[in-house]
DNA sequence: CGGTACTTTGACCAAATTCAATCACTGTGG
DNA sequence: CCACAGTGATTGAATTTGGTCAAAGTACCG
């Protein structure tokens, strides 16, 4: 998702939202009144794809991915989004996909119309223009590279140790990818000294250009030599 | 993209707009008066990858495609574009991908903030959505199979003569796969009866609950049997 | 006619998937 | 505290799909 003109920079998913307002969500976890903040526990559906539509929803806490689901065991994971992203666009009253809470969640419905929901709207387009890149013409490795970065969110910095809170199956299905290919990815990255592995849950990224480097697609093999 | 709550439905790219506005947009084409309509000659750019953003356009006539650039000869053809439809969203103040006409075109720019310019945008998500779940995790043939319903638009008629408007080329990049293997994928849906071919621009379609089916991917070997 | 550009076809190749173990972490119970 | 399931991740081998390279074929346009 990192092309030179890519303008959008989400907030990394492992910031911390204002503690008020997760409490008063988490106390209101049953009252279902609209607009109120809606908690979910992990699994949980926001909603399910043929479901008439709520508005978007404004994510203060927890991970949410958002797929589509193909017949047989395929899915497309569109989204795994953190805290500070707007989900659940829908055209024509009906949601045309799944979300479902990956980690504890907190979401507050979004007005009808506001300047910030059209900027948010405006967002979605260019990252799924992202998406559909990396889709259509990205190599394993470049997708694996590119999704490490999307992680880290907006503070690029050498060294640091990124908790990986999503499964390898949703990693796999988010790059349209197997869990094998992701699994071998993270080993070359590991072996050209790109990051290094702590446990299975952590990961360290020692050299963030190179990450950017290979994300970009510049060391394919037609790009300009470097 | 013909998924089960897919919402979006495009007019098809071959549709007439009305004459006068065409007529008015050709007289004034060299005038650059912002919220004029803009003409476009095949391969002219709208506007490109880094540009300072202007508003979205509705197209009324022609075709105008979309796409990012990576290194390399890589391209990934993000909208193909007909009359009625609306291109040009960007965030960020600054295009993030390129837009050229395919044929010519007559182009007018849309208003800032408006109701339909809402809709346009939900519905650019879904098909982005689309897009990305094609690219992700549809085969060569269920990709093809999905294009072409998509050119068919609305009006699904057995026997229609189809005339595909874009080369090769701009399927492959369209679809994420390369000229030969949309050529050898046009040959399979003639062998199963989906379609015929007549000289190399036009194609007839013959079944189109066939053409659905393996769009849908319920042909693929884990769904269910049918 | 002849040249050019695009498409098709064929043979081969490579990246990613599939299938099948194996490994490593986690939590549980002895 | 350690053995041991159980789950998810990794590794390896074989396979497959789609890509690459090269050679026709075919329409189009002068």
């Amino acid at each position: 998702m990192e092309t030179a003109f890519s303008p959008v920079h989400a907030p990394s998913i492992f910031h911390t939202p204002p503690a008020h307002v997760v409490e008063r969500a988490r106390r209101r976890k049953d009252e279902a009144f609209a607009n109120e903040p809606r908690a979910l526990e992990p699994g949980e559906n926001l909603f399910a794809a043929g479901q008439p539509a709520c508005g978007p929803y404004r994510l203060l806490e927890g991970l949410v991915m958002v797929f589509r689901a193909l017949p047989g065991p395929r899915r497309q994971i569109l989204d795994i989004a953190g805290p500070g992203r707007t989900v659940g666009f829908s055209a024509g009253g009906r949601h045309d996909c799944d979300a479902v809470a990956i980690s504890p969640a907190i979401l507050v419905p979004l007005g009808e119309t506001g300047k910030d929901e059209s900027a948010a709207m405006l967002a979605e387009i260019a990252r799924l223009r992202d998406l559909a890149t990396l889709l259509g013409r990205k190599t394993a490795i470049e997708r694996l590279a590119t999704f490490l970065l999307q992680m880290m969110g907006e503070d690029f910095e050498t060294g640091r140790r990124l908790p990986m809170r999503v499964s390898r199956q949703e990693i796999a299905d988010y790059l349209g990818l197997v869990i094998e290919t992701v699994s071998r990815n993270f080993v070359a990255l590991k072996n050209l000294g790109a990051l290094r592995r702590i446990g299975r849950e952590d990961v360290v990224i020692l050299d963030i250009p190179m990450l950017r480097r290979i994300a970009e697609g510049s060391e394919w093999p037609g790009a300009v030599a470097n």
